[in-house]
DNA sequence: AACTTCTATTTGTCCAACAATTGGGAATTT
DNA sequence: AAATTCCCAATTGTTGGACAAATAGAAGTT
């Protein structure tokens, strides 16, 4: 029991994953090394046992007899759950579940190492236009005056911005503001999940002097489309708005 | 040089990180692991070396001789960096440089395989709503018949499918690919990240003989006003098409 | 030149050992 | 008895070595 041979890696025996999501979620290949179906097993487990933030995981040496797998698999398994910030390991008390997948999620782009590529930016702001843009019938549809005076109000704090870093923080704070008048939570989050690469495009792309003044008049313009009901109004200035830092981004970077 | 005591945690003598970034985007905790040491050595050789995406990172042998690190703490950091969807590693190439943080930010949300609530399925059905009504547009501005042939031949499985959870994945895959027509990769990544709820309202909401007979010819009717170029048909169809779905779940199901 | 086979390199997994950390119990003190 | 200190054992962190699996590139064959 203690000294199986290397092989079979065919842990069929204990505890067969229900879905293996991560197969799927992870990339198109097939073959799912012993790392990745140790996570499926890993998720199985908590998903079984109903396991919740503050609960426990077994102990490496645990998953390790249960599952079959060396401790360096379970390590790797495990160093992937801390990358997703599921879990919090500490020495000698072992692994608690944990919820910080948000602050991961931000994590992932203050990965300045690599610049972001030009398909992703071009499928951002692509998505953005769906979202901002598309979307205008259910933005007509739902927007109260209580949201039109918010946005001013966010709009208003251009003026106060010092820096290029706070006046994009504004800047994205307009937009996710005005994503939220569809009330669609799922929608919502998306949007604050790419906050990194949409401020990192703000960024690239403008300077403080350019916020407080086009941005910020090119936002009053589109919320007096709002007040005006003027749908085609407010298409057109809102993807002028966005084609705009599109237009900066080609013309500055991207040597390749 | 090979047998290093494994003491000496600091490793000064060669590419001091300049920022240890992984230590504040991990924990307010300030000693580092050797690991996370590590993922800030190789962050740093990246970007030291101007490496961008497609070019590959040394082999973990010349990893560990040059951090003086063993192979599985090597290994670990390399994991913390596929994770993040930064390398993609193949067995004796070695790993290379990707781009695909947008993917993995998306795939923190994969963990949650919670009940479908009411919101959710709210939430979800309006986001689909814009992904596949809203962006008609993009939607007739690039497809090709190449693309609705695809679509009627996955629609066509359909008349094969012998279960309720074969038929849900044909349905899901018809409409997957109706997505993928935008050339979204943003767009593409959320979609398949809402699979395990998409599924979960198709199941709930149909049975077998739904999906062979109405689910069918919806989807033949969809796709005949993308052929004919029928901006305002296909609109009308699609959104008919998700609605349906809508107003059988409100009268199955949800006890909450 | 095209194809097949072989080889060497690299990654994937497992094992064993030791260091580092720390929770909890034992011993001591008050 | 209660509080404190000290020690131990369990657990994670790191390292090195071994072998399997995959594969790019070289060598050989047709």
């Amino acid at each position: 029991m203690t000294a199986l041979p290397p092989k079979k890696p065919d842990a069929s025996n204990e505890a067969v994953p229900v879905t293996p999501v991560t197969k799927e979620a992870f990339g198109e290949e097939s073959k799912a090394s012993a790392v990745d179906e140790l996570v499926d097993h890993i998720r199985t487990l908590i998903s079984e046992d109903g396991l919740k933030v503050g609960d426990s995981l077994p102990t490496e040496k645990e998953l390790c007899e249960r599952f079959h797998a060396g401790r360096n698999t379970v390590r790797e398994a495990m160093r992937i759950l801390k990358t997703y910030g599921v879990v919090k390991v500490r020495p000698k008390v072992g692994a608690i579940l944990i919820d910080e997948r948000m602050a991961r999620a931000f994590d992932l782009f203050a990965f300045n190492t690599l610049e972001v590529s030009r398909e992703t930016f071009v499928d951002i702001q692509g998505f953005r236009s769906l979202l901002e843009v598309a979307s205008f019938e259910q933005l007509f549809d739902r927007v109260t005056p209580e949201d039109i005076a918010d946005l001013h109000q966010v709009n208003e704090e251009f003026l106060n911005a010092k820096t290029a870093v706070d006046a994009s923080e504004i800047d994205f704070r307009f937009h996710t503001r005005l994503v939220a008048v569809m009330g669609n939570k799922a929608i919502l989050d998306v949007y604050k999940i790419m906050k990194p690469v949409i401020m990192k495009i703000m960024l690239k792309a403008k300077t403080v002097q350019t916020f407080s003044t086009v941005t910020y008049s090119e936002h009053a313009e589109i919320l007096e489309t709002l007040e005006r009901r003027d749908r085609t109004a407010y298409q057109y200035k809102m993807k002028s708005h966005l084609d705009a830092g599109f237009r900066h981004f080609e013309a500055v970077k991207l040597p390749t």
